[in-house]
DNA sequence: GTGGTCTAGACCACG
DNA sequence: GTGGTCTAGACCACT
């Protein structure tokens, strides 16, 4: 498992933890049952504290991406895709909502709106 | 001059204050020149501190929303709609390319992406 | 608020504290938006660090019972008392469940199961 | 003998042993002076440590369910059905009272929670 | 070795 | 003053 920390964005540490193993159980990369770094080398590896790292695996349990036992380790829990999927759903909803809002209070109208997006749909599947 | 506070909202006051005075001087609800409350009435009005009164000013001050007579008060500045209208547009931006990043994520396909959007757009001038 | 902590009770401090609190919102003794001791005061008067007191009120507010202000504080969220309702008998479930399958595994019918049963409903509403 | 580990259940592995040898021996699978699987067997077997196996064969002697000789292996004791029926009891009151506590601290009253029992003792002995 | 809990103490943004 | 985040270091139970 691969994660890259970056100390000059203003997400929390523990945050770009969590983001990261998500989206690589969503991906396929981590699968069922693997195990997980331990908390402790973990910290290691990224020269942070270990009560980040376990910090960043709590939120990961208690959201059902993984599971922990303790004394063993924690590994990826059952992938129900659906967590990751309705999770970023929702988010998408916000983001467009707010976009939605913003747009409608400077008077932009739809074409010059749609027009906007699409500078950056280029990478999307259809 | 109407402001109004959402302490659960997350956001810190000083930036719902800033926000809203903002939207209130782009919709022409306040116009140029125009005095605003002092920071202490309008601190005693919402309840809060003089601090945080004074900081949304400071900083309505630096993005040039509004102007400060020493000893006078502080007065709506020259429209310039450009700015709120620019601000606004990057916000646009901003959560428009973050809903795309996380539609693709998901492998969300645009039609899909557009059907999410189209929830939205209903309030939009055309 | 009144708290009391038990250290040689096996559960540890901050579910303590969670549990407690819980019980102060269900029965009424503490009212929605009714502020909460800052996490350091209470802290200071439980005798415990700020860190366990923080970890109560972060349980809280994820199960929805509390929310935090930043800068500001904790305060009891509006009742939707169907919370502590429904984890309660959920809880009452599994422990009735499982005095069950202990009895049909030694083989106690169901009429001395009763019996042990009623020494404890002497306390119960009617 | 089988023993099933579950490893995500919570409950600690040697307990886990402890839990179904103590029921076999009740329920007649395991009978009396019959060896059980040696401690490195077992480890092997469950794929878990040897400490683990240990910890529990030692619980399981410590409760007089089952006897060791050094050099040969252990067995199973004298059943003592006592012993076995006495622990379950203990456990099943400790569940009726704790259900009914909460019960009592949700207001329900007593044939409700009858009701609620009578969706587990359907399986049981009468 | 592992995670679970608790501690003391730090810096930051917000009020 | 408040909470949000991060740190270093401790003891415990379990493997």
């Amino acid at each position: 498992m691969t994660i890259w920390i970056d100390n000059k964005s203003g997400t929390p540490i523990y945050e770009q933890i969590v983001e990261q193993v998500k989206r690589q159980i969503f991906s396929g990369d981590l699968q069922e049952d693997e195990p997980l770094p331990s908390i402790r080398s973990l910290a290691k590896d990224l020269r942070i504290s270990v009560i980040t790292t376990k910090r960043a695996y709590e939120e990961l349990e208690r959201a059902g991406f993984i599971y922990t036992v303790a004394g063993k380790g924690s590994y990826v829990a059952a992938p129900n895709g659906e967590l990751f999927w309705e999770e970023n759903l929702r988010a998408i909803e916000a983001h467009l909502e707010e976009a939605v809002r913003l747009a409608t209070e400077i008077g932009l109208n739809e074409t010059d709106f749609l027009e906007i997006l699409s500078n950056f749909t280029g990478g999307m599947l259809n």
